[in-house]
DNA sequence: CTGAAAGCGCTTACAG
DNA sequence: CTGAAAGCGCTTACAG
């Protein structure tokens, strides 16, 4: 049988249809034997609003769209986290998610969804600093919040992981360890400049910390490969500053440092410590000894997202809309105190890291 | 300004709007001239049909579900590969996709998700073998695929990976490298034994293809966490068989198993080889050596879900519901040839794998 | 090949 | 406190 309509349940309840919606919608005073009448009828009926009706005759459709723009680097472990907190957090705001995933070059496809009129407002992920996609909503007057952020902030509600913070973290984890010159895996030149993307922010974060700090970093740009992780290994191994540590912002060439710092008998962290930035829980227990990280609580921050959004949506936003929210340090067993005897890292022929358990 | 609606085209393109909507849909014949002039005015006025209004007067609505139940197990790594295949493919097939993930026993979740008629259909993830969301969209007459499948598939439609296939391709390898006794790093005893969940299947399998080929094989059921791979590494090193193969089928536990090898000098491979079941490849990379893999295609399995769904909903499918993939190997580093000198596994004061590069 | 019109199931002024 | 009715922007028989 075809699902009951307000019609159905207002005919059940004895009253009009218009008095249901409002029984559900609670936007005028009814008295309360017709609301029992009406709540009984619906739930006699099973009765569920039309998602379609709602939306065309309504102003509220009650559906968010996520735009996870792909392309730009593949899927690390963590992504998923953002994901999936959003989608739980705009349930229990009474939104649907619908995930949105195209190159974030494609901007018509991001057009073409907001003017099919479905979605009442899109959070974007991953925000470049000269984002197209600000212009294209805020033209379609479509309301939305960013995790992430473009350099141009003004009048545009975002949350972000601090990466200020983020360098300053390391920096004093691994100072507080002795630790004097590190070794900075960066990924290629060309996101590490860009004015302000995280590897920038989080280099310059980097390089200030250090300086104040009193920790030397050298800076590595490596490929966003294994095999340029391999290569980064050697270029540690050939530094004449002798690092002691690795700060690593680059996951899948630190896969390739790790791999290569094993196979050449450097030990992790007795030999060099390693902290990494932005790594998720999973990977960062899949090496031996699991990474030292500092990460953004994505979590945290997908969920803060939906909630400026639907705040907005449901007018009852009047703070301030930026959010910058600290990365969470957890140490594992990668990062440990500077080698005291000056033996220079990455040498070979250095025994493993038995011992204690 | 308000955006352009249906008449707005048909006014400016001095015709009905019944023809307007023809021309977009393709449903009855209409001349090439008014064609025309529709597509200029559509093109001019920069349309795009309102999706409420469509999904409300039509039958078809453009939206698909994807139903992934959560707290089953943790985020691994793996995931966002079958959520991210499942939303271009949904894209490309001209359908939005709503992500829907609620814990596995919230049917009602689910019920009045279909029941609110938003959906067109649903792709439902990580089936139990009495998943109780089949009973639910089976009564709700609302078109579904699984990704996975329960223990009865009796009229359903599902894509599977072909986890008789695993087990059976994990032993051929170790016996093409000379083993000839494995440990199985499995779960819970109660998710290894339900009736034909994943883990279920690969044991099966895994046993089948063990006794024929001539590997045997000790089952060791660890917790799913670090702590529950580093156990599982001292029963490998207690076991009185010397197992010199390890197949695991458990992610976290698995992280813990090459942490404690590693911390007791136990090298892979040399001393023992490592097979890891449906493991993604980052988390594969982060070990050191990167683990050799046998898993499910992700995105494979995803993007067949969706086009048999969205066939279904067309009318275009005719052809057997059910498909299993077989899942890919992937050698990497951690497998080798057996031990030739019959060295017990997991001895202590074992040199690193240091050499050859 | 094309038009006029009913209807999808709601929300929300407008009356009372 | 409640009802009758217009309207949201489409799709799709029904006519011609």
């Amino acid at each position: 049988m075809a699902p009951a309509t307000r019609d159905d349940v207002a005919r059940l309840a004895g009253v009009s249809s218009s008095t249901v919606s409002y029984a559900l919608s609670g936007r005028r005073t009814i008295s309360d034997a017709t609301r029992r009448r009406v709540e009984a009828a619906m739930a006699e009926l099973n009765y569920t609003p039309n998602a379609f009706a709602r939306g065309l005759a309504g102003s509220r459709g009650g559906i968010l769209a996520l735009h996870y723009p792909y392309g730009r680097r593949g899927v690390t472990s963590s992504e998923f986290e953002y994901v999936a907190a959003a989608t739980d957090r705009a349930r229990e705001r009474g939104y649907h998610l619908l995930l949105w995933s195209t190159p974030i070059d494609d901007v018509e496809g991001l057009e073409s969804l907001v003017s099919e009129g479905l979605v009442d407002g899109v959070v974007l992920m991953e925000l470049t600093p000269d984002d197209d996609r600000v212009a294209v909503l805020t033209e379609a007057r479509v309301p939305f919040t960013n995790i992430g952020r473009p350099d141009d902030v003004a009048g545009l509600s975002f949350v972000d992981a601090d990466y200020d913070a983020l360098g300053r973290i390391a920096v004093e984890h691994l100072v507080g360890l002795g630790h004097e010159r590190a070794f900075f895996l960066s990924q290629s030149v060309r996101s590490h400049e860009r004015g302000s993307g995280p590897l920038a922010r989080a280099a310059r974060s980097l390089a200030e910390a250090g300086c104040s700090a009193g920790l030397k970093i050298e800076v590595h740009h490596a490929a966003v490969s294994v095999t340029g992780g391999r290569a980064a290994f050697d270029a540690l191994t050939a530094s004449p500053a002798h690092p002691t540590a690795v700060i690593a912002f680059n996951e899948t060439a630190l896969a390739g440092f790790v791999q290569a710092a094993a196979f050449a008998g450097c030990s992790i962290p007795r030999d060099v410590s390693v902290v990494a930035l932005s790594i998720g829980d999973l990977a960062a227990d899949m090496t031996s000894p699991p990474l030292t990280t500092v990460s953004p609580p994505g979590a945290e921050l997908a969920v803060a997202a939906v909630d400026h959004l639907v705040d907005r949506l449901e007018g009852r936003s009047t703070d301030a809309p930026h959010l910058l929210v600290a990365p969470q340090l957890v140490v594992r067993g990668s990062s440990a105190p500077a080698p005291v005897d000056g033996r220079r890292a990455g040498g070979r022929g250095a025994a493993p890291a038995a011992a204690r358990r």
